[in-house]
DNA sequence: TTTTATTCTGATCAGTTGATCAGTTTTATT
DNA sequence: AATAAAACTGATCAACTGATCAGAATAAAA
């Protein structure tokens, strides 16, 4: 007995998630139509249906998709770090590096963040438990360790840590030509201002 | 010659534009069309289109109509206070509190910020001098003028500026129940933090 | 090979959208 | 009162939406 006889379904999920992402970023999601999506995957409107149960579910997996690469991204830079103020370092950098490497898959996780609702009208972005939220809860958790090991002083966690997410959101409202001064230096001036904040 | 013949015009906008912020409210741009915004205004469609020449228009007057209102309430907070650092907190207090007290017009703020794009295809949300800027140019300039007159220490006025933009921002995420701990202390803390980084 | 399950296509459908406009009502001017 | 300008209505339209589905193609199993 195989459970895994027809593989070709999650490949296909897959290229028609990454299709959505590209028309996302393309034209904004209210612009974004299930033909549109599968004519950038080259497949048919029907294919995505059968994949999917609907718009919004397609939606919900890309949402998914996209959570799980920033937070794998993330994850593996702070990884590397001994300390706990290397590892709140590392974050910082990487969250605003992602938004710069990655930029469409920010651009994709912001439209559908904040047009996506649940049954009960609720935006995502304002929903508890999004599936960003674990990326929160590390942060939280290093600041956490943070102050218990000494390394940092006494502060509000969540607070801090809603600041810091703050900053890092930002950084996407920034030019993102390679040269421009003002997303060089915007990383590390950041780390510099929330370690005087919680050194 | 009287070059206010009929007034009526204005004030049938302005009824347009709050029937607008109500249905962004509660049904999210993507749930809001023309005919939505006439039943809540009690008109026709037509009217709408006779007033504005356009939805794209309409959402652009609402936009600039809502950056307005926040604009006004918080200026009027900052120009109470003397110092600097009073000046500063005010911003930030005015900032959350407007967050919470407004809440429908922050929200409807979101909706259009995030899915109105201009022509050249660019959301609203990454323009540089989307109408929201003008709020961000007094925060900077408060911060400027605290360093020139030694309130303030040296740091980078605009990363800095990002950051406590970032923090206010976020305060939308949090549970706007009244006797929510974590709506309560955030604004003083935020304060506190930020106090912390530029002293 | 035959059979069965899975994958896929593209035409089709009912519903909604933003916009238009001929015609009506209201308001101001002469 | 007569006229003109402004304000307004609601039916109508083409364009597009997400979803459906009969049937075709492909792959695996028997």
């Amino acid at each position: 007995m195989n459970n895994k006889q027809y593989l070709i379904a999650d490949a296909r999920k897959e290229q028609i998630i990454k299709a959505a992402i590209e028309v996302l970023r393309d034209y904004g999601y209210i612009n974004t139509s299930l033909s549109k999506i599968a004519s950038q995957a080259k497949t048919s409107t029907g294919l995505i249906s059968y994949h999917f149960s609907g718009k919004e579910d397609l939606m919900n997996n890309t949402l998914l998709y996209l959570a799980e690469q920033e937070k794998a991204f993330i994850k593996e830079k702070v990884e590397k770090e001994q300390s706990y103020t290397g590892q709140l370092m590392a974050f910082i950098e990487a969250g605003i590096a992602y938004r710069s490497i990655k930029r469409e898959n920010t651009t994709a996780l912001i439209e559908i963040a904040f047009n996506v609702r649940t049954p009960n009208n609720v935006p995502y972005f304002r929903v508890e438990m999004h599936p960003e939220e674990e990326l929160n809860l590390l942060l939280e958790e290093i600041l956490t360790k943070g102050q218990t090991s000494k390394e940092f002083q006494a502060f509000d966690v969540t607070v801090v840590a809603m600041i810091i997410r703050g900053a890092i959101s930002l950084s996407m409202s920034l030019p993102q030509e390679e040269n421009d001064p003002r997303l060089a230096g915007y990383s590390e001036k950041v780390r510099e201002n929330i370690l005087k904040m919680i050194k």
